[in-house]
DNA sequence: ACAAACTTTCACAAATTCTTGGAAGTTTGT
DNA sequence: ACAAACTTCCAAGAATTTGTGAAAGTTTGT
């Protein structure tokens, strides 16, 4: 298959992977095309090769930049902006676990520790059920933090990386 | 703060978070308030306490027991359904990584391996980081699909759990 | 076999999220 | 200070996802 070929299937299959990970289809397109460009790309290029409107390629690269996904450059005697993807494989992972965490985990446990510290000790079954499923599920809570931070020291630690292996 | 109260809250904090987890608010819903209810509860029983539509509940609990999170119940004499959610947290967690594992990592596996099928080995330098980060993106989610199977086993598994905490 | 008691389906409505394109705002070189 | 070259914002429209409610379909006891 062609260079362009490829570039353009992978461009378009992450699109639609994306909006299954909660992305955007033209975040996630715009990530990939990026991903596989070894060159700094204008605001512009990315419009015409993914054939997006000039706010919406904005917002996505403001939103990626945020995420830390690709970097802002300039070029001397050039005033436009030009960004390039973070291309280690092992930054990008802990770029997005940092930002699921956030998303999905740091406000998952202030609901459920806020809402623990409204109970009562009263001692109806029913409370007593209750209180003890949001114990369970504050502790879980807990577990999945602390496994995202496993995760993001994984990646920096080889030999973290060998004893997982091991154990797994 | 009253039993039906912090159900109240709790039912509905939920929805929202679900919603950032790319559940649909009444799936989170009725989920929560399965999850706090010890005894079963039937499809008006959901309808009635969360204000929603039979074809919706119905729909979200199918769904619900397709990923095994609750479970259809009959009681004698009595030719409703009835339905109760599995209450241990470590069940849960599974059926949920295992679903996640399903919607998110497996589609991603066969996309990336697919275009790096169709990949030839042609000297250009773009090709090559195209095949580059194809080969890496590869790898990384082996990684994921690993880390998925690692978290199932240590719920199963009190020493590999200890020895997570010890390394973290 | 019938009717009552339930469950499922489905076309439409509502809500949410994403994208567009033009207008407003900034920055930079002269 | 001005104009050119960009970037950002925002309101309206598309697209997608969710939820509704009534009708159709099933099952069960008599």
């Amino acid at each position: 298959m062609k260079t362009d070929e490829i570039k353009t299937q992978f461009v378009q299959a992450w699109g639609v992977l994306g909006t299954s990970w909660g992305i955007s289809r033209s975040t996630a397109q715009v990530h990939a095309l990026m991903l596989l460009s070894s060159s700094e790309l204008s605001t512009e290029d990315i419009m015409q090769q993914l054939q997006l409107s000039r706010g919406n390629v904005n917002m996505v690269l403001r939103e990626l930049v945020n995420w830390n996904l690709i970097y802002k450059q300039t070029k001397p005697g050039d005033r436009k902006e030009y960004f390039i993807a973070e291309h280690d494989i092992w930054q990008i992972a802990t770029r997005i676990i940092t930002e699921r965490k956030k998303r999905e985990i740091m406000p998952a446990k202030q609901t459920v520790k806020a809402l623990l510290n409204s109970t009562t000790d009263a001692k109806d079954s029913e409370q007593v059920h209750i209180k003890n499923m949001l114990t369970e599920l504050n502790s879980f809570i807990e577990q999945m933090d602390a496994m995202s931070e496993l995760l993001l020291k994984v990646e920096k630690n080889a030999l973290l990386k060998n004893v997982l292996k091991m154990i797994s």
